[in-house]
DNA sequence: CGTACTTTTGAATCGCATCAAATCTGGTGG
DNA sequence: CCACCAGATTTGATGCGATTCAAAAGTACG
């Protein structure tokens, strides 16, 4: 598999200075694997190049909390600032994965500049996408959400989608029926345009 | 009114180096009030004190996508990095909101380590946050929600609320008359302890 | 060609939203 | 201190819309 191709299509990753990137390593990991404990000495930065991690806490009674799905890009960016794990980080499904020695990173940060202010804009990028994410979640109809995807996620009421149908319904918090269902529905209804992977909003509904 | 109780009791607010603060102006709105539009040019850092603040975008149709609601804290902090904002900031009702000329707010970002290290964390921890709260609104039944706010809000399966339900409900996703019931149906099943604003899991749903 | 996955549609069910209304609560002013 | 009011809390009845289970058709890939 080539990992580096993969690298390089992450905008994120593609920045990263040269000494860090050199520090990096890459891991293939296994569906269920466990990469990391609550408690456990936080030793890198992580950022997943395929496959899913995720963040899980669990209750004692064998509960368990999804704090954090990630498909792409850095994983628990908190970690830079602890000394340890809050959560458990395990594998979702086999994939590969990019560590940065803490160390290494928290030296890049301090001394390469632009290296710093991409961070800052990278989490304040991250802010904000999650708080309009948080916000569409909060919307209890479907249609409600696919309009607030297009006009949050795209320009000019058009969103090209890059992923599945069904990617995208998860994303949504649908089920992908619910999704295809409301798609057509509102494409029937004359209120959207729907070609291929290009959606528009051609007429909106009364209510909002 | 006593602002400055109010801005005491921010932790992100109190840790504001004197200069910032010197330079920061606080501003009454009255409700609906619109305080910047999409296009303006970015002249500062804005952070709630009391109110609601929102920021939206509009489709051309008049649709309206809420991409922030924020009752407390910095709002839009991505407008850092940003010449002018992308989308429109309005007062949802009256309150207060304090502002730092974005140019003083850069000059302490860079000329005051312990206020950077801050806001590094404050961005880093906003988006743990969101993360979870992303995971927490994309379970589709009220009881998940709640069990996941505690675990991951929480502390050894218990938390303390410091708003009221109406509040919990709202950022939960729910109406509150499905918290209340919820919650009820919850206790009498011996799944939650219930004392006032602690709310506790006694003993988990076999579905989880 | 076959396999795995996405897309699509159907039918039944369940849970939450919604509308309504009563009770409780804290805080204000007379 | 009490009357009163706004808001929170609580319970009830109803309907809608999303989930769920099922299955068929389409599509990409080796």
């Amino acid at each position: 598999m080539d990992w580096h191709t993969l690298i390089e299509a992450q905008p994120d990753l593609a920045r990263i200075p040269a000494p860090l990137r050199a520090d990096s390593e890459l891991m293939e990991v296994g569906a269920g694997q466990v990469m990391f404990r609550i408690g456990d000495r936080v030793k890198s930065m992580m950022a997943v190049i395929c496959g899913e991690v995720r963040l899980i806490r669990r209750g004692k009674s064998g509960s368990e909390v999804i704090l954090q799905r990630s498909r792409e890009g850095f994983v628990a960016e908190s970690s830079l600032h602890a000394k340890t794990y809050h959560c458990d980080v395990v594998a979702a499904e086999a994939g590969a994965v990019l560590f940065f020695p803490m160390q290494s990173f928290r030296t890049a940060l301090a001394e390469d500049m632009a290296f710093q202010n991409g961070w800052l804009a990278h989490l304040s990028r991250e802010v904000s996408r999650l708080r309009a994410h948080c916000e569409r979640l909060s919307l209890r109809s479907a249609a409600e959400r696919i309009f607030h995807y297009i006009e949050s996620e795209g320009t000019d009421g058009k969103v090209v989608l890059n992923h599945s149908r069904k990617a995208w319904a998860n994303e949504l918090g649908l089920t992908h029926e619910a999704l295809y269902r409301t798609l057509s529905r509102l494409h029937a209804d004359g209120m959207l345009h729907i070609e291929g992977n290009v959606v528009a909003v051609a007429r909106l509904p009364a209510a909002l």
